[in-house]
DNA sequence: ATATCATTTCGTTATTTGACGAAATATAAA
DNA sequence: TTTATATTTCGTCAAATAACGAAATGATAT
């Protein structure tokens, strides 16, 4: 039960689900992130654990940068469900579809060194 | 955006979760709710108002009761989709198994009179 | 018409959440 | 090894949430 409220939690945010939707394009770092959504890095990162505890996302080091990535080979019946849902869900919100063309703008050479 | 917030918030708290697996087995009255969950009557009531403002539920009177229910025939994708995946979903912990076997002994001519 | 009773609304309180900036951590580059 | 920089953690604050009891509402039954 617990499991299921934090899974759902996870979902019941805004930036978070901006964040998954962005995140079925391409991996991205904190401050790429940071970069589309208009955020404090640290509040970034805080969704991004969020994300992970609940287990929709995946970290990986990559040089200075922590790539997030989607979790598509979960094991976890609830969770995989969900995202295989979510690829289908808010593909024409207009705030998702400009968040997707703002990111294909980000460089993270350029927009990091904050 | 704000609709899928709703909807994904109306799942993310366990009384609430607890609410919809026994709307699975028939509607309820607040105070039946109330009777298993051990909640106040207010209370109650609010996790009802917000199920049914993102759409999980429907009202109906019925002589001084309200009852309660699944809104099944939804025409809302999202809404209708999550509700099947709750009636998969939950079913072996524990605590919904409880409450469905509290909820068979529970008499609404008996246990309202608050 | 009045009394009864299920439900909702209101006001309050404690907890959780989402945001920030600053400090701490960790890695890469010089 | 020092410096730069990406990320996380910490402390704080404002807003949202979940709980309660009391009061208001609305419908039934006497």
């Amino acid at each position: 039960m617990r499991n299921y409220v934090k899974i759902f939690k996870a979902l019941s945010d805004s930036n978070r689900l901006r964040i998954l939707k962005m995140l079925e394009d391409c991996p991205m770092c904190v401050c790429e992130i940071r970069a589309v959504l208009n955020l404090a890095n640290s509040t970034v990162s805080k969704h991004l654990s969020l994300l992970r505890e609940a287990g929709f996302i995946l970290d990986e080091k990559n040089g200075k940068w922590v790539d997030y990535k989607l979790n598509d080979k979960t094991d976890e019946p609830q969770v995989k469900k969900l995202m295989k849902l979510m690829t289908e869900w808010l593909n024409d919100e207009a705030r998702i579809k400009a968040d997707k063309r703002k990111l294909e703008l980000v460089d993270r050479n350029k927009i990091c060194n904050i």
